[in-house]
Parts: C-alpha cells; sequence; structure tokens
DNA sequence: CATGAATGAGCGTTCATTCAT
DNA sequence: GATGAATGAACGCTCATTCAT
C-alpha cells in the first residue's frame, strides 16, 4: 500500500522484502510476550503492585526492553485493554451484518463478553480490576471504552423499540446499562470465584430474565 | 506527663465512664476524622495516589498519628470499606423487620444501594473505584462482602419463588448477579460521568425491567 | 553487500591509495561526520544530556557504528576538543613565522581565538561549556591544552618583555591569565547571550587595554 | 518581628521559645550540612556524575532525608550557588559605603573574588566548572547571576569614567567583561593547578595591569 | 564495516512506617 | 497520646555499550 510513497523514501529496499511487521512493531513477537505478560503479570497484583522488572521477567526480557517496545508502563496496560476492547467490537460488528433481530444481537454481545473468561482468564481479571480504578490515567480512557459498549447496546434496544419488539416505557439508556452491569457482574463473579459456566447457555439465561422478567404472569 | 493539660480537658468526666471506649478506638473522635479524610483522599486520588501523609493532612493530624489508630494504610481503607457494608446491611435488615413482600425487598436494595452517591459522594467512588482493585488485600476482603450481599438478594429471591411470585425456571443466582449487577452499573456509570438522579424513581425503573422484562407481550 | 553501491562510489580511487587511511581512521568521511554531528548534539545539550543515540542519529549513523570509530562516548567529546585546540595552536604558530612584533602576537591570538565563535557556533559554545566541566574524564585533559595555551602567550610576553616593549614589573604568568580570561569572557558573554561581534575590532579593543590601561595619563 | 501575626497563629507557642528556625528550614543544622556536602561532592566529581546517594552520605543522612530540606537535585545546586552570590554581592555592597574611589572599589572585587578560593575551596571548584554548563536549568539561572556582577562592575568603570579617572574611549561593557575575566581565569588556574596565592597581592597586580596596561611608556 | 535490538546497572524520587521527643 | 523528621527500600525509566546478524 501507498507504495509510492515508500519507494521514493526507501528505494533501495523493494516492499516486497520483509514489508510487514518493523522490527519493535506491534506484530513483533517480543511485542506480544511483553503484552501477554503484562497482562498475568497485573492480573495476579494489580497494576500498582506490578514492578515493571516483574513484567520483563515475566516476558524473558530485560527491564529495559520494554521500553523499546512501549512508551512507559502506562503504556502496555492501555495497549492491552484498547486491544481486548477492539477485539470485541469488531467481533460484534462482523457478527451483526448477517444477525439482524435485535433479541439475538443482544444474546450474542452477552455470550461474546462472558466468552472473555474462556479465552484469556488473565485478561477478564484484568479487565474485571483495572478498568474501573480511579487512577485518573486509566479510568478515564477506560471509561471512553465502556461509553461505546453501551452506546451499541442502546442502538439495539432503539431499533427494537421502533420494531415493536421491545417496550417503548423503558429507557435505553438504563437497559443498557442493566444489561452490561448484570453480564459483568456475572463475569466478575466468576472471575473471583474461578467458578466455569457455560457462556451460551448463561447468556441464554440473562436474556431470558431480561426479555421477560422474573415475575410470574 | 503533661498532666495539667489532660485534666483541664477531661476533667468533668470521671475516667469510669470512658473505659468502654480506648482512646484510639473506633470511637473516638479522631478515629472517625482519619476514616472520612481517607475515604475522601482516596476517592480524589485512588489508593496507591494517596501518601498516608496526604490522608493525614486531609484528617489534621501528624502522619504517625495515623498509626496509633491504624495497623497500616491498608487497614485505613479496609476499615472503611467494612464499615459501608456494614451499615448497608443494618439498613436492610432493620427495614425487613416490617417490609415483607419479596418485590418490595428487592426494590429497597436497590433504593438503598442508589442513595449511596446522594449519601457520601466520595464513598461511592471509592467502593466503585477501589473495591474490585486486583491488589490483592482489596479485592479478597471486598469479594467477602460482595458475596453477602448476592446472598440477601438470592435468599428474597428464593423465598419470591416459593410464594409464586417469582418465576422458579431462572436461577436465583443469575437473577441477584443480574439485580446487583445492573444497580452496581447505574449507579458506576453515575459516578464515572458526575450525572446525578433520582434514586428511588431510577430504583423503580430498574425493578421494572427486571420483574416485567423488555418484551412486548 | 551492496556492493554495486560501493563500487559506484569509490570507483574512481584504486585500493592502493587510500592505504594510509584505515576504513575507521581520522580521514574518514563518517568520523568527522561523528565528530561535527556530536559537537552540534552537545552545544545544544550538553555533554549529558545528550545520548549517544542522539549524536548517531545526527551523523547519520547507527549507533553502534559510532564504536566502531571511537572508543567510548568520552572519546567523541576528547577528540573534538583536541583536534579544535591542535587546530588553534597550527593557525598561530603558521601566523608566527612571519609575524613577530609581541604586540601583533598578541592581537592576533585575541583575534582567532574570537573567531572561534564566527567559524563554528557550536563548538564554542562546547568549549565554553564542556571544556571546564568536572567531570575528571574532561577536566583533566582540558587543562592540559589550557596550560599550552598560556604558555605560548607567556613566552611572547617574555620575549616583549625581553625587547623592552612590555614592562618588566609585571608577571608574564599573571598577564597571560589576564589576556586569556578578557578573551575567553567575551567570547564566553557572546556566547551565553547569542550576541555577535566584530573580532577584529574587538580584539584591538582588548589589546588596547590591556597594554595601555584604562587610567587616564 | 512581625509579632501580631504570629501570636494570632499560634497563640500557645510564645515567641520566644524556638521562634527562630523551621525544623527543616534553611537555618537547621542538617540543612546546611546537606549544602556543604553537596558542594563537596560535585566539586569532586561534577554534578551530573554526582548521585544523590553519594550527597547524602557525606552528608550522612538517608537519602530520602534530602528531599525534606530540598525540592530536588537541582535545588541543591541552584541554592549553593545562589547563596554564594549573594554572600558577594553583599560583601560587596557593605563595603562600597565607605569605599567609594572607583580603583579602590574594582580591586576590592577583585580581592574578594580571589578570596573565594581560599574560603571555600569546593565551592571555589563548583564555581569554576558547573556554574558556566551547557545543562540548561543551570546555565539560565547562572547567567543571572554573572550579569549582575558585570553590571556592578561597568557601574563602578562608568563612575570613574565620569569621575575623568579612567579613559572614556574604552567601552565600560569590553572593561567589565575583561575584568571579570582575568580574575575568574586566575581563580580557575588555580583552582585547577592547586596553586595557592596571595588575594590581596594578586588583586593589586591585576588591577596594576588592567589599570596602566603592559606597555612601557 | 554497519546495524540496531537488547541489556542491566544506575539514576532521581516517593512514601509507608518508625521512634525519639 | 501526638508529633513529624528520618529512614531506606522500591519504583519507573534512561542510556552507554555489546554483539548477533
Amino acid at each position: 500500500m501507498r507504495p509510492g510513497l515508500k519507494r521514493l523514501a526507501k528505494k533501495t529496499r523493494p516492499d516486497s522484502i520483509r514489508a510487514e511487521v518493523p522490527a519493535t512493531g506491534p506484530g513483533s513477537e517480543k511485542y506480544q510476550r511483553i503484552l501477554d505478560a503484562a497482562v498475568e503479570v497485573i492480573a495476579e497484583h494489580g497494576y500498582f503492585s506490578s514492578p515493571v522488572s516483574a513484567i520483563a521477567k515475566r516476558a524473558g526480557v530485560a527491564d529495559g526492553t520494554i521500553y523499546l517496545y512501549f512508551k512507559s508502563k502506562d503504556d502496555v496496560l492501555r495497549t492491552a485493554i484498547d486491544s481486548t476492547f477492539d477485539k470485541f467490537h469488531r467481533q460484534v460488528e462482523e457478527e451483526f451484518r448477517t444477525l439482524h433481530d435485535p433479541r439475538a444481537q443482544l444474546e450474542y454481545i452477552a455470550q461474546v463478553h462472558l466468552e472473555s473468561h474462556a479465552v484469556n482468564r488473565s485478561m477478564a481479571v484484568l479487565m474485571q480490576t483495572e478498568v474501573r480504578q480511579s487512577a485518573k490515567f486509566i479510568a478515564e480512557f477506560s471509561h471512553h471504552h465502556l461509553v461505546k459498549y453501551i452506546q451499541v447496546v442502546r442502538e439495539v434496544v432503539r431499533r427494537g423499540q421502533q420494531e415493536g419488539i421491545f417496550r417503548r416505557d423503558v429507557s435505553d439508556g438504563v437497559v443498557a446499562h442493566c444489561m452490561f452491569g448484570a453480564i459483568d457482574e456475572l463475569l466478575s463473579s466468576a472471575v473471583f470465584t474461578g467458578r466455569v459456566y457455560d457462556s451460551k447457555a448463561t447468556a441464554a439465561q440473562v436474556m431470558d430474565v431480561l426479555l421477560s422478567g422474573i415475575q410470574t404472569k
């Protein structure tokens, strides 16, 4: 891509040769190893109780090496959280292309959210423990991700209301927060107790409660 | 030493009466001032960014004084969180003596939970931001409180199921987590955005969703 | 590797002629580029605030390359200072072959010294800011150069005294230090304030003061 | 002084009892010990080669203690340099009250300047080695001090010119820089070689050269 | 010759905790 | 009981230097 530009700048090194992955870039193996190590260590001890040296050790690199790949300790955590949310949103976006029923869409979101536990337990712990921390640098950028998540749910709820599937006399915002909070709490509880569950089945149960309520008719 | 001063200050109250409240115990005024200061400061800057000296300054005492009342910095935070949960449970227990309808009981819990924001904003911030921290010393004992909260809700749900008010085909655990999570997330969102709301009205909305679901009949 | 490129650049000069200048020796182009870059960067930020990587970048070489041409970071600075003093002494020596009047000799030294600002401003800054640093490795070898400078002036003064042009009742050492210090301070002041001046005119003024004093007769 | 104000704020602690010297203030013994240690260590190894830990060790305190008395490592050096210049200016100001002849005034300045070597050799080294360093934070505030010194000399020179004692056809700025430079260089040379001299006699010699020139009549 | 990723010792600074007063 | 000066371990981060390629 943009071959003209590149060729102009580095005429002697054709794109065909190691065009991908700059040595210390996001794609390199060490980059990923550091990220994974950081997620593990921070999940175990918390951000502030995880010295950079502990992350480096877990990743099998020297302390200083971390700073070849990331600007700061903050940057490592930020990157890990960003990429998790990004993956979540990409997955949801992809599925929504073929899944149009609002009920099914909500259930899909619930399921993907709950699956995170199984996919990467450390990351799930980290998301539960650090994302809402009050340290301003984390809180502020994390908040942005949560807002985006809520917005996606709100849009689905609004569409469901327009289509007459959902009640119009409840606030889409309240519903979105309730749904996110319910799922997040189930996940959180599992994270803290070490319980495992079936994501699909649990998602179905949550949706049943959300859609029909718990009161007998 | 300095017996004159002491006598001057306490002259009106014989030692025999103050015996139950040790000078540095939970009842003393300074004890409470330190706790309040800690909650405020930690709510503003986070636990790890709140030096003990900042808490001492806010409380109007010397740094060292804190260690006459608490074993450690951890201990201060732990105590603050403990007492908040204790108060919550006492309040719920008290109300349940006269409030027996499971629906009303759940709504009462929701309302008290949501009210915490208005009652002590700093404490609400702290509960949202520090309680789930992964720093082991906080996470582990916090978990105990959350479990107790969930258990109270589960019992109410189970009673509702026995009384035929709630559906029997949903798990009381899932319902409890959903309810706690929904309320907590609404509170959390308000904390982060600085929004204010009407606790009673919001509690009613949440209960409406939880009891009746969002699906049109 | 990349033999084509190399051959293109050096095609006109057979190896037999380049034999005297080892590839990484003082005569090579890269050697000089590194020295120049070092002087510039150090003049801008100071020795201790100039990472080797910054010098390498400015010189357009890799960090490691510097160590092919110099033993250490110290060595780069030392070499730069050495070569500046050497050039100064060579220039003075050359001129003295045809310039024999002690007054004219002193004025020539003053002028060359003051000209350094115009010739290479970065080098002038570096000479004013780093040469007297207390970091032992710099201070000690710099001192040697200053001593040599003073000695040249002393010899001129002594010759002037022998020739009856200069008073015999003042110490040649004191005079030499006064002259060096006066010129150096004028240069230093210009370096720090960014002022520019006419080297010849300023040299004349300094010599006027030194030769005739400031007192009215 | 300002007893009303003080009494208002601290009514219970009469001024007569330890009215001077706040515990960590500039007057305390440890404050001075740290300053002295810093001057010594920095004079020996240079600012950037003097870890705070080395200064602390020399002062016989823990590393952290330094930060109870100074804001930063910079602050220690800055304070040392400031107080030296302040003392110099106070001394000159004081003497000028009774010493009015411009020639005598210049000679007094020269003498005080040269005496610094004997008074505190480490401080003299530090003044020679760090004051003109290029590290911006030092250079900029140091420059301010040098400018003030030069200004004092210029004023004396101008007064001498008005009184007809000094030639009017030489620039007061050039004369001031020459004089400062000459003295500073003599001092510097003594500092680097370890030579000792008689301040009064040397000051007299410098003034002789400056006033009468080195040329025979 | 040239590269630049990797190293790890060393830096300035913070802060929970202690203890002499 | 109360103080706050003092401690020193621990932190995040930098950078001179090496060495496999």
